[in-house]
DNA sequence: GAAATTCTCACCCGTTCGGGGGATGCGAAA
DNA sequence: TTTCGCATCCCCCGAACGGGTGAGAATTTC
């Protein structure tokens, strides 16, 4: 951290009149790549430098071009959004990340903010939504849509998890039985019974069942 | 059924030569149909005639237009991919619809290639694949990519549900204890408890936390 | 009309599950 | 230091669950 611990003033980079907006896309779905980039390139004041196609490609990418806005997809193949976001920024803590996902689960959005996203978008927002955003950021801000943060808030509503309470909870979603929970964690049968208690509590319901429906609706686990 | 007790020949639709593959665009994701257009306009011997953003505007452009073949996306807001690919075909029996899903979930798949889909896409694959297919559906095949038609054989290896038990699988999915799945369905506890049992060994799991997330999984039910 | 499937319900029985307590140790924060 | 959250474990107990088996009625299929 030797970065910081040095005296340079932070430098802001400002807009400079006439200078084009650079931005850099990461998304796995080709069409969908076109898409992004026949959009960003149709906004005034904006250009492509950039496209991945997964976590790994866009660090490297990232390096290379040093974008002034990076537009990122969450879910992919091998290295996801998160992972790719957390090392951008490990590199450049000035980056601007905007995440954009099909999904409006809370512990993605939360995921995402924690890791150091600047916005969350979804796919089903216009254009202009979307143009306007990466302007935003750009200029530093960080702003999320309203049905966006609103997702967040029911969220924070929500009790945190343990780290021991999602193990649990991800074995109990591999279908196994609390014996066979406490034997894979190497618990006691009453340690696991004593985290589902919790864990019950804190996603409000009564059951195993409901707490996995729960689990995979919010995003606290994903299948596969 | 009138239309089938008649003489008339089916009339084969037949590439004319110079003539341009006329695609309808149906998607809910703005930056991803924007993607869809300009990969279809950028290959030779094909044009996007119109676009829709969910299945009651696609089945009234399809009517309009009368696209050669129509790209379709499977989950939207109100009326989903399904329901228009049928509306469709009811109108003109000779519809081309290709699916173009995020998800490649075995009842996913099932479902559309039951409602006539000719084809079913994932998002992730290449232009080339899409648009290879586009021409083959044009020219009156049905073909599957591999990865899909894996999915489906995956899903045939799995006994079917019947309707009750599609039934009880909601209810539970819902969260709901035997008696209370027995109230809401108006059943005896016990009737219950038996179609969880086949229900069970039909999904192959040995309760119902894990009915509930094979279910979720493989797409049988859908959440929120 | 016979066969198969589905839906319905019943009974028994052992196991698992979930709720109610309480207890210990441990590290971090106040 | 004390307090707090966390993880670990223990006990009791009743309700819920899942397995086995069977069986009548309705519908569809052959």
């Amino acid at each position: 951290m030797s970065s910081e611990s040095d005296f340079t003033p932070p430098m802001m980079r400002v807009p400079e009149p006439g200078t084009k907006i650079r931005v850099l896309v990461v998304d796995d779905h080709p069409p969908m790549r076109i898409g992004l980039v026949a959009l960003i390139k149709s906004q005034p004041g904006m250009d492509v430098v950039a496209e991945a196609s997964d976590g790994e490609e866009g660090i490297e990418v990232y390096e290379d071009v040093r974008p002034d806005v990076v537009l990122m997809d969450l879910r992919m193949p091998g290295m996801g959004g998160v992972e790719a976001i957390l090392a951008i920024r490990k590199k450049d803590p000035e980056a601007r990340v905007i995440v954009l996902s099909t999904y409006d689960m809370d512990e993605d959005i939360h995921r995402a903010i924690q890791s150091g996203a600047k916005s969350y978008l979804l796919k089903d927002m216009s254009i202009e939504e979307i143009a306007s955003t990466i302007r935003s950021v750009y200029l530093g801000d960080s702003l999320l849509p309203r049905q966006v943060a609103e997702r967040l808030t029911e969220r924070s509503e929500r009790e945190q998890l343990t780290e021991r309470e999602r193990d649990v909870l991800e074995s109990l979603i591999k279908g196994r039985s609390n014996k066979e929970i406490a034997s894979s964690l190497c618990l006691s049968e009453d340690t696991v019974k004593s985290h589902l208690k919790t864990l019950f509590a804190k996603l409000r319901v009564r059951d195993r069942t409901g707490a996995a429906v729960e689990a995979i609706r919010h995003g606290i686990v994903h299948l596969k």
